[in-house]
RNA sequence: GGCGCGGUACCCAAGUGGCUAAGGGAGAAGUCUGCAAAACUUCCAUCCGUCGGUUCGAAUCCGACCCGUGCCUCCA
């Protein structure tokens, strides 16, 4: 397995040749949710996006470690625990069941380590007293910040230079602190706020350290991929990256991927516009098969603009290719079938190999399914099933269709209709067949019979 | 103010120096059918925001301009 696979890597701002540490393996470290709220759209795209590369290099012959945290320590927890007069574990929890039970109906696979910060205390004080011990760190008053005077790669990954920030402008300065640009790597519990005991006092990690740890613990120093949504990239990954090369001397993460947001209007989806959509609201009216359909149909690094009209593309586009492959495949072969399959499962390897061109390789999707329907090749229907272990939507639950007439009363029907054509009356024949469609059920008269199904 | 991204047909969207500008949706015609449906076949951008420039050759490179949008604040 020696294919060529290129990433755009947001740390050199190139494509770059995708090469791990270890030769065949790789490891994945993608920033989870913070668990105060359901599960929106933008995550979905995040873990969509992540789970179907992850699949890819799978399917390229690696064997991937794949880890994504659950940062379920953290100040808009704490917050909404407090509004909703329960504990903060107990509202994390919460969420993160339901983050499972929303994620995985889009097919997406559960992580191979879904670590927690609250199990992974005691290796953030470790690396706080490391970055103060290296003096790349400091505490008032029992909280402990970042000292970005003190690493001078600081705003590589975001390509910023420390002099453009314009610390303050939205965000209260905190004047206590050396340079505004300090972070803290771990906070002063106030009075009531769940906290755990440290060299510095009660306190809980800061924002950015836990993936830091976390991610070094179940996949060594250096990842091979470190992965998010594009709002992650500052401050968030520059801050991990501040810290764990600190610690540790060493190149952070080889790749950065970064996913572009989820539009709605071409304005990036937000609470403050009230644009927010849930993924749980979304498959009330469209099928967990369309969204990740759709999430998939646009090149990952672009922004795609979420509306009903492109679900309801989407549900059309699926209605064909799910009518596709209902039909039983022929094992009789002729060999031309296959080899043409072949190709374009080598068109469609390709296209993802590039940057994860998604958009290209479901034009060899789409390929493929027309040559299902001209030939019913198994041959062809396996090398849609090796895209599908990729593209992971085929198997997902489709848009749910509801019985407006009973399957007995739609056999009377047709029945009817059979014996009104039989008698030549095909005034009445197209009478029952039109009635049958205002309800919802659409005939057709094949070789095999007639056949029937919802609209 | 600093740093980015994007403008391709009715809609969505690949392509980023060179045969006829992928694919999907919508639309049109044909085959099949009593008629349909499905499927298949064919058609659907002399043109890629505008104006200049480089080049034998540009949607693709360079410059200016217009428009949209993101980050610099929590955010996938």
């Amino acid at each position: 397995m020696t294919r060529k696979i290129f990433f755009y890597n947001t740390l050199t701002k190139k494509k770059e040749e995708f090469a791990p540490l270890k030769e065949g393996e790789a490891g994945m470290y993608v920033c989870g949710i913070t668990p105060y709220d359901y599960t929106h759209l933008g995550h979905g795209r995040c873990y969509v996006v992540f789970d179907a590369i992850r699949k890819f290099l799978k399917s390229a012959g690696y064997k991937v470690k794949f880890v994504q945290n659950f940062t379920d320590i953290d100040d808009k927890i704490i917050a909404r625990a407090a509004e909703k007069n329960t504990d903060c574990l107990t509202l994390s929890g919460k969420f993160i069941d339901e983050y499972y039970t929303d994620i995985r109906r889009l097919g997406v696979d559960d992580a191979d380590v879904s670590p927690k910060v609250s199990e992974h205390i005691d290796g953030i004080i470790e690396a706080v007293s490391k970055l103060m011990e290296k003096g790349f760190a400091y505490e008032i008053d029992g909280s402990v910040y970042y000292r970005i005077g003190k690493f001078p790669d600081y705003g590589k990954l975001s390509g910023r230079n420390t002099a453009d920030i314009k610390p303050g402008a939205r965000v209260e300065v905190d004047k206590e602190k050396e340079s505004p640009l300090d972070f803290a790597v771990w906070k002063k519990s106030a009075e009531g706020e769940p906290g755990w005991d440290s060299p510095w006092g009660k306190g809980r990690p800061g924002w950015h350290i836990e993936c830091s740890v976390m991610s070094a613990k179940y996949l060594g120093q250096t990842l091979d991929i470190h992965a998010g949504g594009q709002d992650l990239v500052f401050p968030h990954h520059e801050n991990e990256i501040a810290q764990s090369e600190a610690i540790t001397g060493k190149p952070f993460s080889r790749f950065w991927l970064h996913n572009g947001f989820v539009t709605i209007n071409k304005e990036k989806m937000s609470k403050s516009l009230n644009n927010f959509f849930t993924l749980r609201d979304i498959y009330k009216k469209f099928s967990p098969q369309a969204v990740r359909f759709f999430l998939l149909s646009q090149h990952y690094r672009s922004p795609i603009d979420f509306s009903e009209d492109a679900l309801s593309d989407a549900e059309r586009t699926l209605e064909r290719v799910n009518r596709a492959f209902e039909e039983k495949p022929q094992q009789d072969e002729t060999g031309e079938a296959r080899l043409s399959a072949e190709k374009i499962y080598e068109d469609f390897m390709s296209a993802l190999a590039d940057d994860f061109n998604t958009s290209a390789a479901f034009a060899s999707f789409f390929a493929l399914v027309k040559l299902f329907n001209q030939t019913k090749s198994s041959a062809v229907l396996k090398k849609a099933e090796d895209m599908d272990a990729i593209l992971g939507f085929l198997k997902l639950e489709k848009k749910e269709k509801k019985l407006l007439i009973s399957e007995d009363e739609i056999q009377r029907m047709i029945e009817k209709r059979i014996a009104a054509k039989k008698s030549r009356d095909y005034a009445s024949a197209d009478r029952i067949r039109q009635e049958l469609l205002e309800k919802g059920v659409v005939i057709e008269d094949t070789p095999s019979g007639v056949k029937w199904r919802l609209k």
